[in-house]
DNA sequence: CGGAATCCCCCGCGATACTG
DNA sequence: CAGTATCGCGGGGGATTCCG
């Protein structure tokens, strides 16, 4: 709610806007991705690499410095040849993780039942008559 | 949970692609804020214009007939003159803006947590010494 | 192994103008 | 009012090369 006003058309929806920042946080290409794939524990950078299917080396740099840079990850260097960096959630990472959850399971539920909306979409204006 | 595999290291994250998914329906720049703003009932396309700042006209056209072809929200359109035509979520569509409601009550509960996270990330490789 | 730097292309998206 | 059509750019992001 917080300072909800109930006068519509001038100052309205002020927290749908947070769904510009949400967005802009982790609704890039990979971001979500690479949260998804650090739940299970701590990822190397080439772990992360191989496992996200279609990832440049370049892209999964800069998204996981984007993460570090908002509290979402922690990037931790071991000084030795090879070497050795290794990429976990934290706290508000996981919690992250956890807020995506719904939307995943949604995805999943309905996938199906998109497809076939688009097919029938698609059916009903090509075919006009 | 769903069908969680207990084997990590191989058959992993094969849900984890669904994200991809996920977002390619509604990861893209307008779609979620359309989808919020619906979530109090059918809008005119004007109203949804002026309500949903700095989106064109023609990026409005473009999320609303995604929308309506993944099935999220239903087209109206009213014979008349001047012309009118109302957009209201499907019942799908209202699950799906559920399904983001944690995401978007993350957002507001840690806004503040990354922007500092980000000044501190900032002023860490700014000031070496 | 884990990047940084550079080049370059594609297309998402805004601006503008025109229609039923 | 609710679109469609066209143009143009900015930057997201892939491919490649080089470095510690």
């Amino acid at each position: 709610m917080s300072a909800a006003d109930s006068t519509p058309g001038s100052g309205e929806q002020q927290d749908g806007c947070r769904t510009r920042e949400v967005l802009d946080i982790v609704g890039d290409k990979w971001s979500l991705l690479v949260v998804r794939h650090l739940s299970q524990g701590p990822r190397r950078f080439t772990e992360l690499k191989r496992a996200i299917d279609g990832i440049s080396q370049r892209m999964l740099t800069v998204t996981l410095r984007g993460l570090e840079r908002d509290g979402i990850l922690t990037r931790t260097v071991r000084n030795v040849m090879p070497p050795h960096v290794s990429y976990e959630l934290t706290p508000m990472g996981r919690t992250l993780r956890e807020a995506t959850a719904p939307l995943l399971e949604w995805s999943i539920e309905h996938l199906a039942h998109i497809d076939a909306a688009r097919a029938s979409y698609d059916a009903r204006d090509r075919a006009p008559h």
